[in-house]
RNA sequence: UCCGGUGUAGCUCAGUUGGUUAGAGCGCUAGACUGUUAAUCUGGAUGUCGGAGGUUCGAGUCCUCUCACCGGAGCCA
């Protein structure tokens, strides 16, 4: 079937393609190229290949390539006529899996990789090209001969490029492609992960190809969707973006161990374990304000919950409390999981995970439970936990088996936090701080609290923790110059994305983990 | 760091009280068959048994050391 491109639509490609004439080389680099097979109408014998370009960031989605709205750049049409041909015949404009569903019935182009082929008297190919998946289906009588035979020879992760009609699947519905010509544009020999199980060592030392995997393609696909929400949520909050340096001159909070490297004549440097205490002096300078980037912990800790690298969102505000942190945290994870269940359904069907608990999550009240009740209710449930000690791993999936949504646990004694938060005014062994509890065995995602703006109290604790006070002297400026009660929080990114897709281990929600024993590849 | 476990074909694993020529499935390869979907069926090729040392007539199997990885604890987001 060639679809041949309307008049009108020919003349606004002819209108265009004149306006682009002289730009095209400044605007490529924002376009897409795909070199497509045309025919002029006057000049049928002179097929040729020119260049398309689709541009998605001009013209949306919306206008994609079957409505043949496409900006034609110089090529073969203007040889031999000195110009533009108005009476161009287009066929199989090129698209994107993704777009499939509203093509049914056109003839597209196609580009990607093979996930899997199984060859017989039909053929069926599962073509991956990064926004989606689709089977196509090659027959005999369909295809051309030459294609025909290679798709049989097809090997896992051959890059291909195809034509062939969008058609619904006979059983599923799904879009499929029914393949009249196929290309194999580069061969993929032995490629190590197969379709078969794999352990996890082999999967981490192939991790730059196992990132092509269905599932690992859905979990960073999610991974990307919270990164935006997260951004969105507190650009449109009211919330300025100030980032904080990844190199630091000392421990942020003095306790957990730090990446050391040499920094010229200041001698060590650290990678920052924390952006919090840099955002507090952003609190007077911008009100609200949040930074989000990667951290460093060199705990030796080999857990399904460490990395040594890892995101971490941290906002913090002006003239806000415990109760805003709450607040701010709660609202802020109901909108990554409003953003994730509305766009990222079929990703969440590949992990088959039930989004229930995330619909709970979504529409019901976090949970919250004083550090004291707490205590109470584990040693209720049999834990030999006292009152003063922090909960073990097993106290917090003891705590959580019986929320079905995301718990803030509040009010800590201060001996186990750090030295920066403030105390409870009308217990003053307690710290106002707030961790947020995930269910489904998922733990500690977010940890903050209000700030002391006590000058005196944070020297004595900077004295008591051991800190050395020169280095914290333009921390405490913050309260020298017009000090106001200011609270935040963290939320650790890879731990939020764990949950929301439910795996068992954080190593698989970032691209390249690092961890104890992991930093390559 | 501590405790526990695993290491055998490219991958996932089996391998008996130590015994003679170390197996299966997948993948690969040749073919058959089929709207298949981790396709199926038949044939074929593929091993430093993690490494070093030791016990023994004989070690994949037992012992010692060592390396790698996995799980858990502590610490944390």
């Amino acid at each position: 079937m060639r679809a041949a491109a309307s008049v009108r639509a020919a003349t606004t490609g002819l209108l265009l393609a004149h306006r682009l004439r002289e730009q095209v080389p400044v605007w490529a680099p924002i376009l897409e190229a795909a070199r497509i097979s045309t025919t002029c109408r006057h000049h049928p014998h002179r097929a040729a290949t020119t260049t398309i370009f689709l541009s998605e960031t001009e013209f949306g989605p919306r206008r994609g390539p079957r409505q043949g709205l496409f900006l034609f750049g110089p090529g073969a049409l203007a040889r031999h006529n000195g110009g533009f041909c108005a009476g161009v015949t287009l066929f199989a404009p090129l698209t994107e899996v993704r777009h499939l569903k509203s093509c049914i019935g056109q003839e597209v182009a196609l580009r990607g990789w093979v996930r899997n082929a199984r060859t017989s008297k039909t053929r069926f190919i599962e073509l991956r090209d990064g926004s989606g998946f689709v089977q196509c289906v090659v027959g005999a009588s369909e295809a051309d001969a030459e294609s025909y035979e290679t798709a049989g020879k097809l090997t896992q992760e051959s890059a291909i490029s195809l034509t062939g009609i969008v058609q619904s699947h006979p059983k599923t519905g799904e879009p499929e492609i029914l393949v009249k010509s196929l290309k194999l544009i580069a061969p993929s020999v032995d490629f190590p992960i197969t379709p078969k199980d794999h352990g996890i060592e082999f999967l981490m030392d192939h991790r730059t190809l196992w990132l092509r995997s269905k599932r690992q393609w859905a979990i960073i696909r999610v991974r990307h969707t919270i990164v935006k929400a997260i951004r969105d949520f507190f650009d449109t909050d009211g919330f300025t973006l100030l980032d904080a340096p990844i190199l630091t001159p000392s421990s942020c909070e003095g306790t957990s161990s730090l990446f050391e490297t040499d920094y010229f004549h200041e001698g060590m440097a650290f990678l920052s374990q924390s952006g919090q205490l840099y955002q507090e002096p952003g609190v007077p300078a911008f009100g609200k304000v949040y930074c989000f980037g990667p951290t460093f912990r060199a705990e030796k800790s080999k857990t399904r919950r460490h990395l040594t690298e890892f995101w971490m969102v941290e906002p913090e505000m002006a003239f806000a409390g415990l109760e805003d942190v709450m607040q701010l945290g709660e609202r802020m994870t109901k909108f990554i999981l409003q953003r994730v269940l509305e766009g990222r359904q079929e990703e969440l069907k590949i992990l088959e995970r039930d989004t229930a608990p995330l619909e709970i999550a979504l529409k019901e009240s976090f949970g919250r439970m004083s550090y004291t009740d707490s205590v109470a209710k584990l040693k209720e449930l049999g834990s030999d936990i006292n009152w003063g000690e922090d909960f073990g791993n097993d106290d917090e999936t003891m705590l959580m088996n019986s929320m079905d949504r995301p718990l803030w646990v509040h009010r800590f004694p201060k001996s186990f936090k750090a030295f920066y938060m403030a105390f409870d005014p009308q217990s003053p062994e307690l710290a106002l701080g707030a961790d947020l509890l995930a269910p489904e065995g998922y733990g500690e995602v977010i940890g903050g609290g209000e700030r002391s703006s006590d000058i005196d109290y944070l020297l004595t604790q900077i004295e008591h923790h051991g800190l050395n006070l020169a280095d914290y002297e333009w921390y405490l400026d913050v309260r020298r110059f017009g000090g106001v009660q200011h609270a935040g929080f963290g939320m650790g990114l890879e731990r939020a994305v764990a949950w929301i897709c439910r795996l068992p281990h954080v190593r698989e929600t970032i691209p390249y983990p690092r961890m104890m024993g992991t930093l390559r590849p």
